[in-house]
DNA sequence: GCCGTTTTCGGCCCGACTGTTTTCAGTCG
């Protein structure tokens, strides 16, 4: 059982406990753990193996227990008759806006409702709003929020979640009432998928504020307004919130609404070590008192924050608890990449296989884009269902491509298409062509497309059988994950990593919003390791080659400099390290 | 269930908002 598994498990404990009525600080206890699981990068099989759980903060003998029986025998038996004593729907009514566990638990006591169904149909027979702590309007919440959950699934993608922040927050920045403004939340932090919108303002009037937000355009309906904040769902099922502060107050609201959560608990708690009080407000010269201005840090940016607390200014993307406060401690924070940065793209598809457009019009993209190079990379034959090219077909693109880039010789600055293969990864680990056509191509990128249901144990052995390949360049979207739609299919990337480090292979980040494949979480590990990265757009029409930019806030997210950044090299130093592996 | 320079018990982040309450519990972030 991997990190991750047992993370899930964790966490779905501490849901139980809650929705047992257990001590909340032992139901916080589990979730805390599972956190800390996440963060950790190495393999818990080997901490548990060398008795190496002793010692990390927040896994006390009770935890180290439970994770080391999880580890050893994939099961834990507590677990199993903790979930047997509660009937599974109960968890999935949490996730119902306005419903935690208290009022669930109640629920399933009073009523005997054990699933979302149930509770439908009790609120539809008016049988809700008689209990203690419900009302009519409680029900009728219940009802929307039910309703709402049909409708829409709850997160939504990184990209879709911008397009809809983006004119609100610059309507927001005209206004004449706000002094500042900015999205914060995960959209700030940049995570793979958004739950809801946040937006921080300041302002000296914040009530006009609030009723220009409640106002918009476009909004469902209003949730909550009060006099600082208001909730609205907007008409694509996103739901925004905006809060407005005094100016003085800016930098904290913003910095604490960015979260994360986690990152904010160590926050707090380096000022607590000081001697001060941080809190959405402000930081204090005080243990108690939280609201007297002559006790306040002057604090006028998020950057005076981070220095009063002895740290660099923490980048929002890296705000997760994951390495950031000791790497701001020592001043050891990594430039990370911009996507000016970028020069290229060397995963794309044209009108060959399965993409929108001609060669000669994916080329005059990508050069009026700015780039320096662009490869194409039509799928291979065995994915005829993308109208994948054969040898035939192949050798052909070869050639015209070669004569698309006389076309560009003259240009103004140097830019070249580069001929390449998305090539499949057979079962077994076999590519779809034979090496020496790989050898005739620019670029190649090995991926899997079609039997994702064997074992982790045959999966990886496939991907690690690419990466032994010196004419594979790189391992495009390693875990098959589409967000919000499909799972990765199972997988030991931590394997994969080290034998593209063993190779010198490439892993590529998948910059369509439906992959950011491979995860942000995952490149520490494939950094520490040496391991390359490139970020790709897999376009397969013009309006994909924007997916560049998100593509380089998740390697942000994912700690990565420019350096460790394959397309930010120019097109002369890319094409020497195009012929690394092949040497 | 975890933790300890207030250390083996008594804390554990906390403020805004809603709805149901007539003084506050539950939820959310």
């Amino acid at each position: 059982m991997d990190n991750e598994q047992v993370a899930e498990i964790l966490e779905e404990i501490g849901t139980l406990l809650e929705l047992k009525g257990e001590n909340p600080f032992k139901t916080r206890a589990y979730q805390n753990a599972a956190r800390t699981i996440e963060g950790i990068h190495e393999p818990l099989a080997s901490l548990v193996a060398e008795d190496r759980l002793t010692g990390i903060k927040g896994l006390g003998d009770a935890l180290r227990q439970k994770i080391t029986t999880l580890v050893e025998t994939g099961k834990l038996p507590y677990f199993e008759e903790l979930k047997a004593s509660i009937p599974p729907g109960l968890i999935e009514m949490t996730e119902i806006p306005g419903l935690g566990p208290k009022k669930v638990k109640a629920l399933h006591d009073e009523l005997g409702i054990e699933s979302i169904d149930a509770l439908e149909t009790a609120c539809e027979e008016d049988r809700v709003a008689g209990l203690k702590g419900f009302g009519k309007k409680t029900q009728q919440k219940i009802i929307d929020g039910i309703e709402f959950r049909r409708k829409f699934s709850g997160q939504h993608h990184l990209h879709s979640a911008w397009i809809t922040a983006e004119p609100i927050l610059e309507s927001l920045r005209q206004h004449p009432d706000v002094i500042r403004c900015s999205v914060a939340g995960s959209l700030r932090r940049w995570k793979e998928t958004i739950g809801d919108l946040d937006f921080i303002a300041s302002s000296r009037a914040p009530e006009n504020v609030i009723d220009f937000f409640t106002n918009q355009e476009g909004i469902l309906n209003i949730v909550a307004k009060g006099d600082t904040k208001a909730s609205v769902i907007l008409e694509d099922g996103l739901q925004a919130d905006l809060r407005v502060v005094m100016d003085k107050e800016y930098p904290f609201t913003l910095a604490y609404f960015t979260g994360s959560k986690e990152h904010n608990i160590v926050m707090r708690q380096r000022a607590i070590d000081r001697g001060l009080r941080l809190n959405e407000y402000g930081l204090y010269k005080s243990k108690t008192e939280t609201h007297d201005s002559k006790l306040r840090v002057k604090c006028t940016s998020e950057e005076d924050i981070f220095r009063a607390l002895d740290l660099e200014l923490i980048p929002p993307e890296l705000r997760e608890n994951r390495g950031e406060f000791e790497a701001a401690e020592k001043g050891e924070l990594p430039n990370l990449v911009e996507w000016t940065d970028l020069r290229g793209s060397l995963h794309n598809h044209s009108n060959w296989s399965d993409g929108k457009e001609s060669l000669e019009e994916v080329a005059a993209a990508a050069y009026d884009l700015g780039c320096s190079y662009w490869a194409i990379t039509d799928h291979s034959q065995s994915s005829f269902i993308a109208n994948g090219l054969d040898i035939n077909r192949l050798t052909r693109q070869i050639n015209e491509i070669e004569h698309i880039n006389q076309l560009y010789q003259d240009a103004e600055r140097p830019y070249r298409v580069l001929s390449g293969s998305e090539v499949d990864i057979l079962t077994g680990g076999r590519l779809d062509f034979p090496d020496d056509i790989l050898a005739q191509l620019d670029v190649v990128v090995a991926s899997i497309h079609q039997v994702f249901s064997q074992s982790e144990a045959e999966m990886t052995k496939r991907l690690i059988g690419a990466a032994e390949n010196r004419y594979v360049h790189m391992l495009g979207h390693i875990t098959g994950r589409l967000l919000l739609q499909r799972d990765a299919y199972k997988l030991n990337q931590h394997a994969v990593i080290d034998a593209c480090a063993e190779t010198g292979t490439w892993i590529e980040l998948n910059a369509n919003p439906w992959r950011f494949d491979m995860d942000w979480r995952l490149w520490q590990y494939a950094k520490e390791k040496g391991v390359k990265c490139v970020i790709n757009t897999d376009s397969h029409r013009f309006e994909h080659q924007q997916y560049l930019r998100f593509g380089a806030q998740i390697a942000r997210k994912g700690w990565l400099t420019k350096r460790d950044v394959i397309n930010t090299l120019s097109l002369k130093r890319l094409r020497t390290a195009l012929l690394w592996k092949r040497k």
